[in-house]
This record gives C-alpha cells, sequence and structure tokens, in this order.
RNA sequence: GCUCCGUUCGUCUAGUGGUUAGGACGCAAGGUUUUCAUCCUUGUAGCAGGGGUUCGAUUCCCCUACGGAGUACCA
C-alpha cells in the first residue's frame, strides 16, 4: 500500500445509527488501525429536509460507546474540513460548474412534476423512464435549449438541476476488493442529478468530491452503494481524479424471513437494531441500554460478515485490528442472530475483569437498597457469573444473600420437604452450631461426615437445607451461600422455615 | 420490469479440482452436581437445481431458481 491510508466513515444524520451503519463504521475502524491510517467521520447532511435532530450527537456517541475512535471529523477537526458537507456549500457548486463547463454535466429545467408525470407514463406503457442519452434529446435542458433561452432562464432564476451526462454505451470496467471486477454497460445508466434546485448537492456529487478533496484512499461502504458505483467512477473520471479502492460491504439480513435488518424485525422479535437508546419521537431500544458490553457487541458485529479463517470467536478490538483484513470479508449476506449476540456477552461475563462487573453489580445491589462491599461484590460475581449472560441477571442469582426466603417455593415444598426432614434440619442445626469456623470448605467437611454417620440421603438433607436458605431449589453451591450470610443468619433462616413449614 | 451483487448444516462461517466437507450458535442425548444453571462429551444437520469442462467437480464455466440491493431534486 503506498501512501497513507485514509477512511471515512459517512453517515446521513437521518436518524439512529443501524447496527449495519456500525459494522460499516467499524470494519472503516479496524482497516484504517491496521493500516496506520486515519478514519474521517463526515457527516452527510445534504438534505436538508431529511435531517433528524439529535441523530448527529447518536451517532458519535453510538460509536464512541463501541470504541470507535475517530482521528478527524465536526468534533476532532483536522486539516481537510469543515466535514459536514452542509458546511461545505460552496466548493460543490464550483465543482459542478466545472463538469457543466467541461461538458460532463448539463442543467435541466424539467420540473419534479413534469418528470413524474413521464413516469407515470412509461409505467403504464410497461417501461421505466431514464433521463439519459436516448431522452435527453427531448426534455427541457441546456442541451436542447437555444443559449439564449437557457440564460433567460438563469437569469430569471427559474430553478434547475444540474445532471451528469452519462455517456450513451459504455463499458465501465470496476475493481472492488471485496467482488473483484464489476462490469456495466453506461446505456443501463441514467443521468443523475448531481446539484439540487435547492443549491445542494446530491449525495454522488458531495461524495466524490469530498473523497477526493480529503484524499481518501479506500472506501468501504455497504453493498447498497454497489449500483452506483459506476456513476461515482465515471464521476472521478470526468474530473481528472485517481481512483481510490473500493469495497462494498455485503448487507445485514433480518433473522428470519426476507430482506434486510429492519427497526421493525427488533421490536416483533425482542431485540435491539440500534446501539443505543434512541430517545426521541418514536424510541428505539439499544444494546447499550439492553446491558451488552461493549466489547460483545463490537465481537459479534465484527464476526457478522468477517473471519479470520481460524477457529477463535473471542476478539478484543486489538486483536481484530490486527487480524483484520478486506479479503476476508463475504460476499453474501449475512443474517442477523440475536442468539449468537447473547452467546457473545455470555462469553464476556466470564472473562471480563470481576472487579469491572462487581462495580456495576454493586450499583444494582445498593438500588436494590442493601450495601456491600467491593471484595463482596466480587465475591458474589465470581460466584455466579457463569450462570449469566447479563449484570441484570446477576441479582436473581444473588438475591437470596441478601434477602430470607419470603416463600418456600410450593413445588419444591411438595418434592423435597419430607416427613423426616424436620428431625434432620433441627439436627443439621445443631450440628452447624458446634462448627466454629464457619467457612464453606469446613462446614461441608463436618455436615457430610454427620450425614454419613446418620446414613441420611445427601440429596434429601440437602435440598431440604437449600429450601429453608433460598426459599426455592436454585442457586450455587449451598456451603457457600451459608459462608456468605454467615452463621447467625443461617441458624435464623433454619428457624424461620422450621417455622413455617413445621 | 431493468441493472448489479450473491447462494456450503436452521443461523454465522472454514475449506479443497480427489477431504470422513471443519468450527461456532441453536437443538438433542449423556456426564458432572445437593438444586437451578454453568461446564464437559457425544450427536444432529449442509455444498440450491440442471448442463458442461475434466479421469474426477462442492470447488472452474454457462443456464435456471432463489435471495438481496439499486432503479428519487434520499443518503
Amino acid at each position: 500500500m503506498t501512501g497513507t491510508v485514509r477512511v471515512r466513515f459517512a453517515p446521513s444524520p437521518t436518524g439512529p445509527l443501524h447496527i449495519g451503519g456500525v459494522r460499516t463504521a467499524l470494519y472503516n475502524y479496524l482497516f484504517a488501525r491496521k493500516h496506520k491510517g486515519t478514519l474521517i467521520l463526515r457527516i452527510e447532511d445534504t438534505d436538508r429536509s431529511r435531517l433528524v435532530e439529535g441523530a448527529e450527537q447518536y451517532i458519535m456517541e453510538a460509536l464512541e460507546w463501541c470504541g470507535i475512535l475517530i482521528d478527524e471529523g465536526v468534533r476532532e477537526g483536522g486539516n481537510y474540513g469543515p466535514y459536514r458537507q452542509s458546511e461545505r456549500k460552496e466548493i460543490y457548486g464550483k465543482y459542478a460548474a466545472e463538469l457543466l463547463e467541461s461538458g460532463w454535466a448539463y442543467m435541466a429545467f424539467d420540473t419534479p412534476e413534469e418528470l413524474g408525470i413521464l413516469r407515470k407514463a412509461h409505467e403504464e406503457g410497461g417501461s421505466v423512464f431514464m433521463y439519459n442519452a436516448q431522452t435527453r434529446d427531448r426534455l427541457k435542458n441546456s442541451l436542447t435549449l437555444p443559449a439564449d433561452e437557457v440564460s433567460r432562464l438563469t437569469a430569471e432564476e427559474i430553478p434547475y438541476v444540474i445532471r451528469f451526462k452519462m455517456p450513451a454505451g459504455e463499458d465501465i470496467e470496476m475493481q472492488d476488493m471485496i467482488r473483484g471486477k464489476v462490469l456495466v454497460n453506461s446505456g443501463t445508466l441514467d443521468d443523475k442529478i448531481l446539484y439540487k434546485s435547492d443549491g445542494m448537492p446530491t449525495y454522488h456529487l458531495a461524495n466524490v468530491v469530498d473523497d477526493h478533496l480529503m484524499e481518501i484512499t479506500h472506501i468501504i461502504r455497504g453493498e447498497e452503494w454497489l449500483p452506483s458505483l459506476p456513476l461515482h467512477v465515471m464521476l472521478y473520471r470526468a474530473f481528472g481524479w485517481d481512483l481510490p479502492s473500493f469495497a462494498h460491504l455485503p448487507l445485514l439480513l433480518k433473522p428470519t424471513g426476507k430482506g434486510k435488518l429492519s427497526k421493525r424485525d427488533g421490536d416483533k422479535m425482542g431485540f435491539p437494531v440500534f446501539p443505543l437508546f434512541w430517545p426521541y419521537g418514536e424510541t428505539a431500544r439499544g444494546y447499550r441500554e439492553e446491558g451488552y458490553f461493549p466489547e460483545a457487541f463490537v465481537n459479534m458485529l465484527a464476526l457478522l460478515g468477517w473471519n479470520p479463517g481460524t477457529d477463535k470467536e473471542l476478539f478484543s478490538m486489538d486483536e481484530l485490528i490486527s487480524e483484520f483484513s478486506i479479503e476476508r470479508v463475504g460476499r453474501s449476506g449475512a443474517r442477523f442472530d440475536p442468539e449468537k449476540a447473547r452467546w457473545f456477552n455470555h462469553q464476556y461475563m466470564q472473562i471480563k475483569p470481576v472487579e469491572d462487573i462487581a462495580r456495576e453489580y454493586a450499583k444494582m445491589v445498593e438500588e436494590k437498597g442493601y450495601s456491600i462491599k467491593p471484595e463482596d461484590a466480587a465475591r458474589l460475581v465470581e460466584m455466579v457469573r457463569g450462570r449469566v449472560d447479563f449484570i441484570s441477571g446477576l441479582w436473581y442469582q444473588t438475591n437470596f444473600f441478601f434477602e430470607a426466603p419470603q416463600f418456600y417455593d410450593e413445588a419444591a415444598v411438595k418434592k423435597r420437604w419430607k416427613e423426616d426432614s424436620p428431625v434432620q434440619m433441627k439436627e443439621l442445626k445443631a450440628v452447624l452450631e458446634g462448627i466454629s469456623s464457619f467457612i464453606s470448605s469446613d462446614i461441608e467437611e463436618r455436615v457430610k461426615s454427620w450425614i454419613r454417620e446418620r446414613d441420611y440421603g445427601t440429596g434429601a438433607v440437602m435440598n431440604a437445607f437449600r429450601l429453608l436458605i433460598v426459599g426455592e431449589l436454585r442457586g450455587p453451591h449451598l456451603f457457600d451461600i451459608i459462608d456468605f450470610i454467615g452463621k447467625e443468619e443461617t441458624l435464623e433462616r433454619i428457624d424461620r422455615g422450621l417455622e413455617v413449614l413445621g
């Protein structure tokens, strides 16, 4: 690779950033870091009517949460700004004029209504209207109108757009880093609008101009852009600019059924489609708020469309950076699997430093109205983290460490509280009372030898005991539980249980 | 409709002109266990179809089917 790699993520601030967009940003980031290059965040806000308040902020916050660091952008600054297209308005006008001058573009005065009528008529005739080499001669533009008429219209400030003059029948050969050679005949393309009548460029013009001016070396974007690649390539050619490399990423598909992943799927099937909660208008749930670790989220997303060619599945961001390569990105759309997302979170629940989880866990415990020392929180987390996918699940696994049973599970009582249970539990209480070093392993040793001496059934004793301590047949190693709650509390729970259950 | 892209277990995917087509999720069955989980082991299931090319195609080519995207004064 010659020169410095410069890539960009160029979202449109029209709402919350979809996880497909996050993945595109992630791959750009990985590619940039891998090649010690630069990642630029460019806001593509040329459509003023679709602007959504809060979207730009959301995009930046989402990337930050994921650990995707931006080198140049509206917030970070840089030598190629401004990084918001709406602030680059004059630039595009200049380049549109250049194309007009060189004959690669022309002014078109047809109104949206006139074109609408044309489209409708073609549709009824079973065809599709295209503004191109076949039709442009019969339409209202600077190619067909006399020069003085054109200058009259512009002088009167009659609105017009600037269209690209797509050559009639030329094979355009393109190279995609993921797909290889792509060939399209320009005859199938139309004269795309480059500059709108409101004085703003369309995506196509702005994108090409900015990528050139910002010296972007690799354009990594979603597959939905592949159909407009020929236009972009032609624009580079029209300007006489060097072509960057292109990579079009496969789409993210919905878990079941047809089509690409949408917000609807998430709502319907109960999983988020966005990284963060979206608080405006029609709200949307987010991975962050649902308790996903950003590491797990990023790991899961990275493997959706890319793989290292090994069996390794767990990657830190640094590992992703060193192992990522565009060549190993797949070509086909990837169905999003919410189950696998949970699995990834489960993995991170096991490998994350215990203090990190304990800190969050302690907060939750305090919200429940109890206080806990950091070392105790860590101890409990270590004890039960294997049983949960999310931090939020930790409370259900540990609530009985803080609260004596409020009730005794009916089915469990029926199954495990037998005729001789009260006698056994009274004996057990006596055994426990006699233990001075009330720690798990010691208690276990004493209790088990007592069970052996009396020839009781371990299952019968332990389950009845668990019922008295927890109220239900669940939870970690019972001796660990009573070790934690202490001798006094243990004895109290036995007494209370005996009172209730008889 | 037209243009472009794609197609290996249900899902994410590895892979090769000759392999017992590998891994992971899920699911199932065992095992561990005082419970519930976890965990471990095993199993389950796939090269879309049809033509070529070839001694031999899952792999290369073509066609079909299916899926996806695009087809706006949206990005």
